[in-house]
DNA sequence: GTCTATATCAAGATAGAC
DNA sequence: GTCTATCTTGATATAGAC
C-alpha cells in the first residue's frame, strides 16, 4: 500500500509540477481519500522522505547491479553505467524522470530531505574511486555521464539515441585511451 | 527596483527554500508592501519568469566571456569554462546557488518556465559544437563540468577547492591526449 | 507607483464515525 | 485502516485609497 501510495504521489509530482504535489491529489491519484493517505504519512516531510528514500533505493540496486554485470579490472563502475544507463535511450523513461521529482520534492520542501539520495551518491563515488583507473578519470567520466542524466531531468537539453551512442562512444574512447597511456611510465606520475 | 525585487525573490528562494517563495515573503525581504511588488510583477508566473530570464542572462554572459578570454584554437569553449568555472571555488558562492534556485522554482511553479535557460543552453552548445575537437569530445567534456555543477546546486556531492582543481586537472588532461590523437591519421575516421 | 484592506481559495492537519 | 467533516492557516490576487 505505501508504495502504491508512492507511486501516485510520483506520477503527480511528474505530471502536475511538484506545485501541484498535494495530499488531496496525490489521495486522489491513488483512489484513496486524504484519511487514508494521512494515516500512512503523517505529513508531508515523511511523505516526501518517503518518496526520496524509495529513489534513492532503486538508483543505488540500478548501479549496484551495473557493477556487478560489468566485467573486473579497472574502470568496472563507470562501464558498468555506461553498459546500464547509455545503451538504449527507452530506458529514459518518463517514469524514470518521475521518479527523480522526488528529489526537486524534497527540495523545495525542505533540502534536509534529499540526504537518503546524498548517501546513495557517496556509495556511488566509493565504487568509482575504487575503480582502479588513474587519478580522477573514473571521476570525471561518472559526472559526465551524470551531467547528460541532469540535463534530461531537468530538460535543458534533448536527450535521444542518438546523443546517447555519441556520449557513450566518446567516454568508451576517452576511456580506453586514458586508461592505456596510464600504462606507459613517465617520470613523476608515481605516488609516494 | 525590478532587479532589487528579483534580488530579494532569489534570496528569499535560496535561504528558505522554493516552498516559501511567497509575495509575502518576497515582499518583506525587498523592504516593499505586497502591493507595491504585485505592481511590477502581476503574479507568480511572471516573478519566476523574471528571474529565470535573468539567471539565464547571467549565465551566458558568463560562458561568453569565458569563451573570449580564452586562447583561440580547438576547445577553446572548453578551456574557457575550466579557466572560467573550475579554477577559484570561492566563484562558487551562495550566491550563484541562489541564482540558480530560479530555475527550481520554475520547475515547482511551471515547467514551461524554464525555457531562457533551455535557450542559453542551446547557445552554449553551439559553441561547444564549433569547437574543432574531434568527435563529441568537447560536448563530453561540457557535460562533465555540468555534471559538477549540478552536483554542487543539488548538494548530491561536496565541490570544494581540491575537487575542482582535481577535476580540471583530469578535464585537461584529457582534453589534451584526445586533441593529440585525433591528430594521428587512422583508417576509417574520416567522415563521408 | 506604492500602500492597506480584504476577498477567495486551497492546503495541511485533526477528530471522530464506521 | 479508511472514511467524511471540519478547523486553521497562509497564499494569490483584487480593489481602491493616497
Amino acid at each position: 500500500m505505501r508504495d502504491l501510495l508512492l507511486d501516485a504521489a510520483e506520477s503527480v509530482a511528474a505530471k502536475e509540477g511538484i506545485g501541484r504535489l498535494t495530499f488531496d491529489a496525490v489521495a486522489a491519484e491513488a483512489g484513496v481519500s486524504k484519511g487514508g493517505l494521512l494515516h500512512h504519512f503523517t505529513n508531508k516531510d515523511q511523505l516526501i522522505e518517503g518518496m526520496v528514500r524509495r529513489t534513492a533505493e532503486g538508483w543505488r540496486k540500478h548501479f549496484t547491479e551495473s557493477y556487478d554485470k560489468a566485467a573486473p579490472g579497472p574502470g568496472r563502475m563507470v562501464r558498468g553505467l555506461l553498459q546500464g544507463c547509455f545503451t538504449d535511450a527507452e530506458q529514459w523513461t518518463e517514469e524514470l524522470r518521475r521518479s527523480f521529482s522526488s528529489v526537486f520534492a524534497a527540495l523545495a520542501q525542505n533540502p534536509a530531505l534529499i540526504e537518503p539520495m546524498r548517501e546513495a551518491y557517496n556509495e556511488l563515488y566509493r565504487l568509482v574511486e575504487d575503480d582502479g583507473l588513474p587519478d580522477g578519470l573514473a571521476e570525471a567520466l561518472t559526472t559526465a555521464i551524470d551531467g547528460m542524466w541532469f540535463y534530461w531531468v531537468l530538460r535543458l537539453r534533448p536527450v535521444d539515441q542518438r546523443a546517447l551512442d555519441r556520449m557513450r562512444t566518446t567516454l568508451e574512447g576517452i576511456l580506453e585511451r586514458m586508461a592505456d597511456i596510464a600504462k606507459e611510465p613517465s617520470p613523476g606520475t608515481t605516488n609516494p
